[in-house]
DNA sequence: GCGACAG
DNA sequence: ATCTTGTCGC
């Protein structure tokens, strides 16, 4: 079983969440990796709208055959409502329970959100991080904050997301002339890295794939299948 | 004060 | 995120 670090109680309200993400900020590292990955995980929650249920999954790939190794899902409570900038307190505590039944402990772990790209530079992949304690890294689908030029139209080029002075992400073409998907470093990883796994993660190899990575295009899957009930969650 | 606002 | 069919473009 994968463990983590309980720092803290998910339990709070939307003030006290921002206090936390105030205290938890200084102890986010951006720096190289220290091992090379082998192994790559993608999360992903989903939910009928209005509901308190959620369906919450893992799902852990070989990075060099992207390979799909073991799986984790789980059916949970989200007492925590979707508010911008605090979407770590909605989607972690059941990821972690789901995260508990993996027997592999994933190298990596992209999440489908962001990592430093957040107003108070904590987004949910960096606040997993502190708990996982491992690389983590966001691969989201819009901006919260910064501001982006337009990359160019191929695959892998990118340009940076910007937000007071500071270089927080990069706007990542996965494929040519398709929008590009918003990459930023959560924790132990740094944004050169984390955009070279996301361009890694491409199912066809080079382009031939889809917009988003495969970890979290399978998460998303799993998850899904999970909630019309075409899965059990895996005990 | 007025918008914007990951999933 | 979720609810949903067709449709524009390469």
């Amino acid at each position: 079983m994968a463990h983590y670090l309980p720092l803290h109680d998910w339990n709070v309200s939307p003030t006290e969440a921002v206090a936390l993400q105030q205290q938890l900020r200084s102890q986010i590292r951006i720096e190289p990796l220290a091992e090379p990955p082998k192994t790559i995980a993608g999360c992903d929650i989903s939910f009928n709208k209005f509901e308190e249920t959620v369906y919450a999954g893992i799902v852990v790939l070989r990075l060099d055959t992207l390979e799909t190794i073991e799986e984790a899902g789980v059916v949970s409570t989200a007492p925590f409502p979707y508010i911008p900038g605090l979407l770590s307190f909605r989607e972690i505590p059941s990821l972690l329970q789901a995260w508990a039944k993996l027997s592999i402990e994933p190298d990596v772990v992209m999440f489908d959100g962001h990592g430093i790209a957040h107003p108070r530079r904590i987004g949910i992949a960096s606040h997993a991080g502190l708990f996982l304690n491992r690389p983590t890294f966001g691969c989201g689908k819009s901006v919260l904050v910064g501001k982006f030029e337009e990359p160019a139209p191929e695959r892998g080029s990118w340009s940076p997301m910007m937000h007071y002075r500071e270089v927080i992400g990069a706007a990542l073409r996965t494929k040519n002339k398709v929008n590009p998907v918003f990459v930023s470093p959560g924790h132990l990883i740094d944004l050169e890295t984390a955009i070279s796994l996301t361009l890694q993660c491409d199912g066809g190899r080079n382009g031939t794939g889809y917009r988003l990575p495969e970890p979290t295009r399978r998460a998303h899957n799993l998850v899904n299948a999970l909630r019309k009930g075409e899965r059990a969650s895996t005990v």
